[in-house]
DNA sequence: CCAAAAGTGTTAATCTTACACCCATGA
DNA sequence: TCATGGGTGTAAGATTAACACTTTTGG
């Protein structure tokens, strides 16, 4: 089982990495994964995975794909299951476990991981891609309350695309998930900014059930 | 694991049923299933349900979902996936089992089944329609030579909407997967009719890529 | 020649894209 | 007062939806 965890930290995404305890590749970087044991549920490794290595477990995760290659093993027998997840490094409490090797890194062509999780990582992004034109994304990743410009960055981001700014802000005012908040952010230069956060009523039915 | 099995027949969509040979629910219609046992491959399992239930197992498969729950079971751990094919009845071979009770039935309100396997069917569905927003379909579910209102038929089904006859035939042209074939059908009444059939690079292309 | 089914174009409405300036604030 | 970043509206273009009649053919 791996796990692709995602954040959006300093206006980028970025995946959560360990160094590989074992061989084959010891040592090299690659995503959190744990072997399925004979009995364990998906959810009893999915928690063992996360606690390991943020040492929080309730974070939004979603399925990838399942892999149903018979591998020998000593072991056991293994079922190869990718998720993703989506977290925000401080609303989630992210304690990231240095014995592990644990790092959120930029997604950029110079990540290089061992196996095939540079692939898996693709797979996931191109789902969260796809999920993102009907539903919508940022609770996760972004803290509670934030200015429309970083949920431009978060969709320029994950799309891979530029947006203009007043057509971006129409079309999400449109899906009707946020709020104002009453306080504003205050900037070292120019004006103040308006500050959202998710009507977690309204984003969860869009999130679940699609636009 | 268990598998929903479409066909497309006398212009309705159809699934594959069984009576279920064990308790609970003994005698029950159900999806055909199997349990996938601890030296078994997912592609195994697949294999032996479709040849044991239609004769054939090289049919389209997707995956549908897996869920990692834990049952205590004699024969091992068990975990359910499920998966949806699509199939042709003619142009597939499709030889009924009939010692499983092995039947095609329409997807009505009165289909009934046992276990969840009424909301896999829903699922299945819901991932079909989704997918029709990216990808075509009817490939694996017509005959190799159709007519313009058949595969409006069959979209109509799956989508559960009505469209235009002019509106649809210009979209799926523009779509650029079908072919003119020579030859024409005859109609007992009325103008004789164009068949088409799918441009196979054309059509794999879009439906790995989407449009 | 007529009943039955197939096939075909145009217009209005909606949605999407492109584009540039003013506003508020802190230094 | 000015440099900085935030915020806003409109018009053209593209896409989608609505609509009804003519063609072909077998009986």
């Amino acid at each position: 089982m791996s796990l692709c965890l995602f954040c959006y930290n300093e206006n980028e995404k970025k995946v959560l990495t360990v160094r590989n305890k074992s061989l084959p590749f010891k040592n090299a970087l690659v995503l959190p994964n744990k072997l399925l044991k004979y009995n364990q549920s998906l959810d009893e490794v999915c928690t063992e995975i996360l606690t390991e290595n943020i040492r929080n477990q309730e974070v939004y995760i979603e399925q990838l794909n399942a892999f149903g290659k018979l591998y020998r093993n000593p072991i056991g027998r293994v079922i190869d299951i990718s998720f993703y997840g989506l977290i925000n490094l401080e609303k989630d409490n992210i304690v990231l476990n240095h014995e592990n090797n644990a790092k959120f890194k930029k997604l950029d062509s110079k990540l290089e991981l061992a196996f095939d999780h540079n692939e898996m990582i693709e797979l996931a992004l191109k789902r969260i891609k796809r999920r993102m034109k009907y539903r919508p994304l940022g609770k996760n990743l972004l803290p509670n309350e934030f200015t429309m410009n970083e949920l431009e960055g978060l969709y320029s981001s994950f799309l891979s695309k530029k947006f203009d700014t007043r057509n971006f802000r129409r079309r999400i005012l449109e899906m009707d998930i946020l709020r104002e908040v009453k306080k504003v952010q205050r900037n070292k230069r120019g004006r103040k900014t308006i500050l959202y956060e998710f009507d977690p009523k309204k984003y969860e039915n869009y999130s679940n059930n699609g636009f």
